[in-house]
DNA sequence: ATTAGCACTCTCAAACTATGAGTGCCAAAA
DNA sequence: TTTTGGCACTCATAGTTTGAGAGTGCTAAT
């Protein structure tokens, strides 16, 4: 049945943009259908009794449950692309950024902007990024700063103290060695990589080089956190004031990070992904979507962006949103 | 009339811990001030017509004006420290951290959670901190990443494009230069000590300098905006539901690091600074109170931390948190 | 100066309409 | 078989009414 799910698009359509369950006589005017507000009743009591809609109380209209959304959304299948302007005003907007950091911010405003959610951007995966330089600077009290600079720009220090003072030259032969041996080489193969650096050294060098490799793959590889950007917070207190009950779950979860890894990790076959409702495995959540995507080269993903909002929300403009914020920052990203 | 005081402080007590306007009975009976309720009523009439307190309509109790709220404030002179149980917490939870990101994300979490509102903890000004180091990395292209590292092991990189190809000796030489003439130095003086620079130098090596300089100027001096770290936002979420329609402005204004600057940058002559109300200047946040404090060494503050919440805030505690976790702060960032 | 007592005021919550949006179903029409 | 007009029925919501109680201000006595 084909004007089923004209029906089924029509009420996400008004209860995305009015928030209110949506009647019958309603669809009947404001979407031309070419049937009356009757037929549409018969579709609806159908639609009901399969699912996809659901009546808050006997008196009201219709709004969509996970399941209709989930249709709604499979249906949508292109995705519509953003207006020229919109993309131009992306372009300019993330290439005006100065450094890592900045472009993450800056995306996440974007992001929160253009969809009026909040938004999540998750920085460069250090597992899949490469070394592009590693820079060892002499501190006093036998001190070193350990500094690694990625191929996406991302830079990670972390200071550590050797056994005895360490001359400018000794520093120098060990950069060298280091950015020898590891330049260009990805985060999860430098400790293969570094494995007998210590036995080529002689011996009176052995016990820094050792503390000092050591906290390098401290930096590198024993940090499982990865970092992230959120933004768009205040959108959460635009939304209907009935939410605003759910409001508290939301924010709590927003500021732990491991949640939000998991939301936008949960990936799906296709790339661009879309989680409703229940859906997601946050529990707290189930009345939030979640929709996300990957960003990098196209053979090659190097980290997650998406909005997460209510599940009533814009998934066709969303979706947009989302996919072109990704491909661009992807594209700045990997340039470097 | 020393009696009137206390009644203005078991109102702020009382209506902080409930929330709700307070009446001269429960006065009365919860705190032991050896009079009568009728008493209390006189004394409260007194108040309001000196603008201490109000009432929200005639049937209801007094709550605490903004002018109540500041000389309850001025009263409380001497913070009242931390248990030790909490200062070893604080402590312990601070030493963790690996390095200056992570100490600001701890710092913030940690107020927040002290003081259960929202927390905003300023990076380290960079116009008050010194360079520690100055490195330059060679990169393909005729790139060269310029990497600053201050001596609150913040570190700063920006990447410029030179307009011929250096090799490693003459970056090393440019890095030694560099750094002979400002490691050490404050970053406001950096571009006085670098300014002719470009004139010792050979002819062929001046563009790429001149680029070099430039960039490293940019990167220290011509960023006017200070990073900043929030955290608790869910605590907004958890007042009084009433406060809830004050709290999308205030949402707002914590995405705004602008105002954030603003707000915490209001210094009294006192360190400590508690703003209520009206007192800051932002207009939306005239429900709000700010609680302050720099933090740094004795002699040299270097940056700026605190809480921002209802104006019906724990006041005590949340004064003595601030000051401090100021104080561990401080000295683990100067300690570097 | 303090207190007990009392009249008075007003908010809030509970109880009670009544309005109307929206449905479901039936019988007729296409 | 599908669509449509009509109509009875349901139920949430908004508006009104009412009563109770909290809290005050004032006065006269201590």
């Amino acid at each position: 049945m084909d004007r089923r799910l004209s029906v089924l698009r029509a009420i996400v359509d008004e209860f995305v943009r009015s928030g209110e369950p949506v009647g019958s006589k309603a669809i009947a005017t404001k979407h031309v259908l070419g049937v009356s507000s009757a037929t549409i009743r018969n579709d609806m009591a159908a639609l009901e009794d399969e699912g996809y809609i659901t009546a808050p109380h006997t008196s009201a209209g219709r709004i969509p449950t996970d399941k209709g959304y989930r249709l709604f959304v499979d249906q949508l299948s292109s995705v519509k692309p953003l207006s020229i302007a919109e993309r131009s005003a992306i372009e300019t907007f993330l290439n005006q950024a100065v450094d890592l950091d900045d472009i993450m911010v800056r995306t996440t405003k974007l992001l929160a902007q253009l969809t009026q959610q909040v938004a999540v951007v998750q920085y460069p995966s250090l597992q899949l990024t490469s070394v592009r330089h590693v820079e060892l600077v002499g501190l006093p009290n036998r001190k070193v700063m350990v500094v690694v600079i990625s191929d996406t720009g991302r830079v990670e220090q972390r200071i550590t103290e050797v056994a005895h003072e360490m001359g400018e030259v000794s520093l120098d032969e060990l950069r060298q060695k280091l950015n020898g041996l590891i330049a260009g080489a990805l985060f999860v193969d430098v400790p293969t990589k570094l494995g007998d650096l210590a036995k080529s050294l002689p011996a009176e060098q052995r016990a820094n080089a050792v503390a000092i490799v050591a906290c390098l793959l401290e930096t590198l590889v024993e940090r499982p956190e990865e970092k992230i950007v959120v933004s768009g917070t205040s959108n959460i207190a635009k939304m209907g004031q009935e939410q605003i009950r759910t409001l508290a779950p939301l924010l709590e979860a927003l500021e732990e990070n491991v949640v939000l890894l998991k939301l936008l990790g949960e990936v799906n076959s296709d790339n661009l992904t879309v989680k409703i409702g229940h859906e997601n495995s946050i529990a707290q959540l189930s009345d939030a979507a979640v929709v996300s995507t990957n960003y990098g080269t196209q053979s090659q993903a190097i980290a997650r962006l998406g909005v997460v909002g209510s599940t009533h929300m814009n998934y066709e403009n969303n979706m947009a949103a989302v996919a072109a914020v990704a491909s661009y920052v992807g594209r700045i990203v990997t340039e470097g």
